[in-house]
DNA sequence: GTCCACATGTAACTGGTTACATGATTGG
DNA sequence: CCAATCATGTAACCAGTTACATGTGGAC
């Protein structure tokens, strides 16, 4: 029950319409809570039924026509009351971590070249994300707004820093990997 | 599609049942992938369907009765093949991020407590990776298997001690914020 | 014999993904 | 007028979640 939560975000921090919320997902809310345009406005419909927000301006009639959306009181309230409640941390869930494990019994072939270009996919989200902090948070920026952006922004920085560490690290070690398919008695 | 290859991997480190399945994705392969009985028992029904996987010993009939299952050449096959095959990695998800941000709009009200939670959640997942570690990766564990399984657990101490390290430099931010429900305008 | 833990399952629902449909606007 | 692009949507599917159902075997 979080998609909600990120659109109503989005919606306070500027009225917009799906396709600008997709846009915008694309970019900043979505590094770390993406959506297609297809759950967007499946979300958008739910959330004006509840009364959470409203389509803004003269009536526009459907397919084709903008439609942009902003936040009513009730929809701030709710999004206040979320961001207060306590919330389980989830469990993780890395495919490549699992891959490694899999590797472990069926042999590594393959997974090496896979390795490397998580590294380089990591290492450009890392740029991405330098450049953001540069453009968007150099000196002057310090209401509390611009603090906890901010934040998030670290944690991002961070944990991509901790990927290309870690994928180094792996590929440093698969270089001393003797070759082989698979354990004794695989096949 | 990442369930039925993680239920392989771990029929082939030790053919089980379904509950056996269950408890060991609690502890070790859950880590990085959880899932529930319910789940597994679904996808062991298909993988069985599919031919990848049988059922051991004599027939058990069905309910109550504990039913093992075991890795079939084709599901060897079609692990190998999963694992070796490149794959996207899918954008983190997480809600805690999200929240902070939410937080910028609507206030940071009641977050504080949430992430000092985390914090001591995510301190006493690092203490049970540190007791894996010791217990079974002291000296003498370097062949290929000890050693890719190590790669992940590193993975996981490693992400462990950035969320612990950034849950505590956040609370210090937190520390020095002027107390308030929101930004100007809000409600 | 009853209760509890073990063990296997079914059903309904929710959220995310993929593929496709449809209309409006603009540049050539 | 035609193609590309902007923009909104529908439908079908799949994986994960929650709640519940059912049977076995051992402890008391």
């Amino acid at each position: 029950m979080s998609l909600p939560h990120a659109i109503l975000t989005a919606l306070l921090e500027k009225p917009s319409s799906g396709l600008e919320l997709t846009r915008r997902f694309d970019r900043s809310i979505g590094y770390f809570w993406s959506a297609t345009h297809q759950q967007i406005y499946r979300e958008l419909g739910r959330l004006e039924g509840e009364g959470l927000i409203r389509a803004l301006p003269a009536e526009q009639p459907a397919r084709g026509q903008k439609k942009s959306y902003e936040v009513l009181p009730a929809g701030r309230a709710e999004l206040a009351r979320w961001t207060a409640a306590s919330q389980d941390p989830k469990p993780q869930r890395d495919v490549l971590l699992l891959r490694l494990r899999a590797a472990a019994v069926v042999g590594t072939e393959g997974i090496e070249a896979d390795l490397r270009r998580h590294l380089t996919l990591h290492q450009k989200q890392l740029a991405e994300y330098r450049e953001i902090e540069e453009r968007d948070f150099g000196a002057g920026k310090d209401s509390v707004q611009d603090r906890l952006q901010y934040l998030v922004l670290r944690a991002g920085i961070d944990l991509e820093t901790f990927w290309i560490h870690w994928l180094t690290q792996a590929l440093e070690d698969f270089g001393t990997l003797p070759a082989q398919e698979g354990p004794p008695g695989s096949a």
